[in-house]
DNA sequence: CATGAATGAGCCTTCATTCAT
DNA sequence: GATGAATGAAGGCTCATTCAT
């Protein structure tokens, strides 16, 4: 009788938001962007083509959507490990959580790679990938120093080009036990 | 005015292939896949659209060539290493070579890496990738067992590993800098 | 907290329907029927899309809604020269009031003008052009009779086409010092 | 056996063009622009949608190519107007011209008068207007004044505005006979 | 009475592929 | 062998209209 209240429609519309967000990622992940329909993603989300465009005004501000959305989830993953005082801990927290990130969010970096490989990337990836390096180095750079390694710096320029490798070749073969394997050489060799 | 002989009209055919590989690696390493026409090609290369079909079935057709073809150079780039006797010099070679072919086709590993990340790969990209895994390692083993690593097998993981961070880094940011950068530290680390 | 009166509910009604009506006038006016979506005219007049239904059952209907909405005001507009006895009074003010009407109803003016020049027109429109076609010319062959012309007939279609095209003119280029000009040269040449 | 020459091309490529140009002016005078679809241009011009794109880069480009298209024809329909050197003349077939155009252009005319209507117009139709007010009056004013009337500046406003009334006025109603009957009072008034 | 989520048809446009010449 | 006109199936997007709440 009476419609519905901004509250209620605020939640079902978050709610949906986030079921679109869930599946666009899936499917962007999986088959990539450009090869992704709109009408695949709301057919998968069991919803009219038309309805997306109630939440989101065009594919680009969909994938916008998508980055921010697990952009989030990134954040906690790694937000309480820079607090940690023992330079050797933030270091296996580093590299564990970096395989758990790999798996739990596959698709999600599978796009973010894709996309950094393309010429015309949306900026949000561009900036992304800019403020990964500017941020992370020096903090690696650190945290190796504080480990007793003679050239920090070079070995941060090791360790970072071997989470990205050990990241593609898990994203291309999707082969676990082999990316376990490497997550264990790094503590192995980096930690205590 | 007379006519042209067969090995005359097999020539001309061959470069116009070639012709066309070479624009459409051009394309697709830069614009992806998915995102470059056939006519976009076919204009690039100074031909007819339907002339395209003469020389290739379809799009994917053409997609196999282009990775086909560059395979051959691939091998060319790297074949002569194997026959060297000394492992260091094999791996001084492999690393700088590495460099090198990344700079030089650029196009053809974005574009191969962009595949390799995409769910329904054409079988091409996926048995290429999985021969450079089988084939790759024990040989790599081998080497670095030769220059006195004490647990070849994990080194041959971790160079491998560089290799493939460095690539995409390289892929992804274009900034050559670094490539050689990240290069010196691969020829300190593994070799004399 | 009590109920409201019907009256009072009629009121708002018909308060909130004419609200509706000045909006999508000036939308249909300015940017054309076809070019205007329900959803806008209900964003500017401050309601739900749905609420749009509760007053009018179709987009057509709306414009019918509009159309004969100004049709009342139109009537007001001329209503009393009707009346006026002296014919050259009846010039002055039909000619002085079409310019007036013109600059406050340009909305209105431009829009049915544009629907008239639609062969699928709404019939609204068509009844409309015809009427006043019929009424209109022996009215002003009378007036122009009066003024002593000789050929009141023929008079009043060059005076009936000079209206037109002086509102046309208007419309189109809304320079409305052009406008007051020719109603100067309609005065000098109809009116003593 | 061997392809079609430029020239045949070239040739069928410009009938088929003006075929669609001739149904879209049809489509477009009497439905209007935003009310035509390119679907049911190509329908009526017997092709498929598709290659609508071939000769035309967009619906705008279309709206273009019509009007360009009849303008060529309108300059004939005047152009040896302006060389006669007896004003009477002149005037007698710019007033017979102008009806002889309306009748057999209608659909052009219309479109154009449509689209002066509105706001966003198309800067093709804008230019067209002022050019016509720019470059029209000052001759009217010279032809009027040696047919010796005493304020030809005014009746050259008047003369005007009664050329455009009885043109909005054939195109929305379609009356011929009107049409004529406004025409010979021209005639009657403006030529001896 | 009032809301806005939801639908589905239709719109403009692109593009791989075919085919008459 | 070579051309480019032609097709038809999508794709992204808009919008009038409906309906559960």
């Amino acid at each position: 009788m009476s419609p519905r209240t901004t509250e209620q429609y605020d939640k079902l519309k978050k709610d949906r938001k986030n079921e679109i967000l869930d599946v666009a990622l899936e499917l962007f992940g999986n088959k990539g962007f450009t090869q992704t329909s709109i009408s695949a993603i709301a057919k998968e989300a069991g919803i009219s083509k038309g309805l997306m465009y109630n939440y989101f005004e065009s594919k680009a501000d969909l994938l916008d959507g998508v980055i921010q959305h697990v952009d989030e989830d990134t954040m906690h993953f790694f937000a309480d490990i820079m607090v940690l005082e023992d330079a050797n801990e933030v270091l296996v927290q580093l590299i564990t959580r970096t395989g758990k990130f790999l798996k739990e969010k596959r698709e999600y970096n599978t796009l973010i790679t894709s996309l950094s490989l393309q010429k015309d990337v949306h900026s949000v990836v561009r900036d992304f990938a800019d403020k990964k390096m500017v941020e992370m180095m020096p903090f690696l750079e650190n945290l190796l120093k504080q480990q007793g390694f003679e050239n920090p710096e070079e070995e941060a320029v090791l360790f970072g080009a071997i989470i990205d490798g050990m990241s593609v070749q898990f994203l291309s073969t999707e082969n676990e036990a082999y990316l376990n394997k490497t997550i264990q050489l790094l503590l192995k060799r980096y930690t205590v």
